[in-house]
DNA sequence: CATGAATGAGTGTTCATTCAT
DNA sequence: AATGAATGAACACTCATTCAT
């Protein structure tokens, strides 16, 4: 447990994050570029270090994946209460939040196509999104419902996936938005009386 | 100049065509598997044939592609004007088509993922499908929004992408139901006064 | 035997080597293109017949070129005692005789670089070849050497093949004069007193 | 930088060169056989190695060509110069330097034909066996043209390439001695008058 | 601990050759 | 006899992953 402010980890320890660092913006960089298949030796010559040392640090691809994404997944998961409490309805806050999620993902270009990926390497990949995202999902969603603005009948794992597919594949095609896709989508969720 | 019901082709052709199909059937076979990325070896061997069979048939990925999958969407492609003139409404219609097309692209699993795929290998694929579809599902839109039941501002082109993205990669996901959040979408469309 | 006169031969006879006609000319102009490997199927399609055809006429490769060059090395062979008769020297005939096998070879790009060739699927080429050149050159360096004009110390079978070589993969090197260098090697059998 | 003697280069290159070196030795061993085409599998195999080594020691085949035969090449270049300064004449310089190269050329089996090869993937290789030789050769025909020896329209370029020809496709031909045919070829260029 | 050399399975693709029709 | 469909060996090349140094 390496507290910011404990007296144990010596000099090494700084060495180490600022090491893993460096391989997280080099796998960010290259998964930009290539996608979250990104050959392993791309992203080792960006970080300018050899590839075991990648493996030591992620053993798995999905490990790396995972890191590299973690806090912005992180602070997508932490946004949902807040908007909930802060936006005019809990149907705004829903519509608030995906836009939070969108951004994300479209930007990470090669992401949301990875999460569509049924390739095992991506598994513990998908169980993370899944495991931070859902619940969060789901809040809103039931808070809307509970406020009769929309269906109650769509769950929060099938929205998250609905709105990760939309945004699949996106690179570079301009007659496609995905964002007013989603709209579309979450337009749609609307209690039809 | 095969002429219908001709009894002008030659034997062979009768074995060629039968071959042909078993082909066809394997890629299908093939491609729910593995994806429309399925090994030519694969796809030989399900059909009990040589691979350089496959590569006299089809020389190019995209052919093979676009042959197991012409039939269905060209089916697809006349039934948009019958809906039009048979359904209650041209929401209705929408409705409709989007639910046969819908039926086609989940029963193939993998088809949609590879519509997504910006390999120049399936160029060809993206084309047909494109060429065949988007005129279709343009003038189901366009006859919606002119009787005033949807919005305007979403074209052929970009419906069809969201509807394959939403298709994409459900292959034995049971807590995930394509059809359901199509039909989100297709509600969302729903003119908002 | 199927003279040109003879009652036996019916249309067929004239068909088949009417047929076979084709097939060399379109061997030929395949070598020309493509060299002495060019692919089967590439001939079949030039002369507008099925590949089995052409194993029916020639079933190796080899017999195929030998074929196709037959008359060039029969008219080649036969010069050799003309020349002989009717040049000033031997020396001179040599010259001319070997001026005329450049010729043939410098046309038939391809052909020296298939003679070279070890692979056994040109044993029977190099053995025509051979056969019913090497006495032709060896009584021309016999008579010459005969005359006291060139070394005697060379054989008919050891000039042809350097005369061969010396034409080898010359197609398009326009900095490189197989004649010439043939000449000086004519020139350098001189006997050295 | 590694310096002459120096003790700097860690211990890996110590191994990595003396696998080079077998790499170096299997594909010598494998042209020789095959020719400069041999099946990278086949060099891999003789050299107890995987493919994918050849592969990250010598990206194109050119590259591993050209390794295999640097050393020898050089060797050739630097003497033309030593000879031109210790033979009695300039045309007895260039008769020992062609021996040389002939030398050179017959006991590595397979490259004389390569060096005849078109194809793009052995450009490299042709240049630099024409970089390296062809000035070499030049400057002794020069020499002896200058001293009125030989002809003085024969180019380096020329001469190089019908000894390289002379050489191709030797192999186990007993009825054939390439290097009394080059010795022809430059007794050929002897002045003439 | 880091390095990067080595491994080798996996895949596309070409063509000579055979043989059913 | 002719056809051309089918076969399958052969080869190049890429990368994820392991492990000696």
């Amino acid at each position: 447990m390496p507290e910011t402010g404990g007296r144990t980890s010596p000099k090494k320890r700084a060495d180490a994050r600022r090491n893993e660092q460096t391989l997280l913006d080099a796998a960010a960089a290259a998964f930009v570029a290539s996608g979250v298949d990104a050959p392993v030796r791309d992203i080792a010559t960006r970080a300018g270090v050899g590839m075991g040392t990648i493996y030591r640090h992620f053993p798995t691809r999905a490990d790396l994946v995972i890191a590299v994404y973690r806090h912005q997944v992180d602070a997508c998961a932490k946004a949902g209460p807040t908007l909930l409490a802060s936006s005019g309805t809990p149907h705004a806050a829903l519509a608030e939040w995906v836009g939070l999620f969108v951004d994300f993902l479209v930007t990470k270009h090669g992401l949301a196509s990875a999460l569509q990926s049924d390739s095992a390497r991506f598994e513990a990949l998908h169980a993370y999104f899944l495991d931070r995202l859902v619940p969060v999902c789901a809040q809103l969603l039931e808070a809307a419902a509970a406020a009769g603005e929309i269906r109650s009948d769509v769950g929060g794992y099938e929205l998250l996936r609905a709105i990760g597919n939309l945004c699949a594949g996106v690179e570079g095609d301009t007659r496609y938005d995905a964002r007013r896709m989603v709209e579309l989508l979450i337009a749609g969720l609307r209690r039809s009386e």
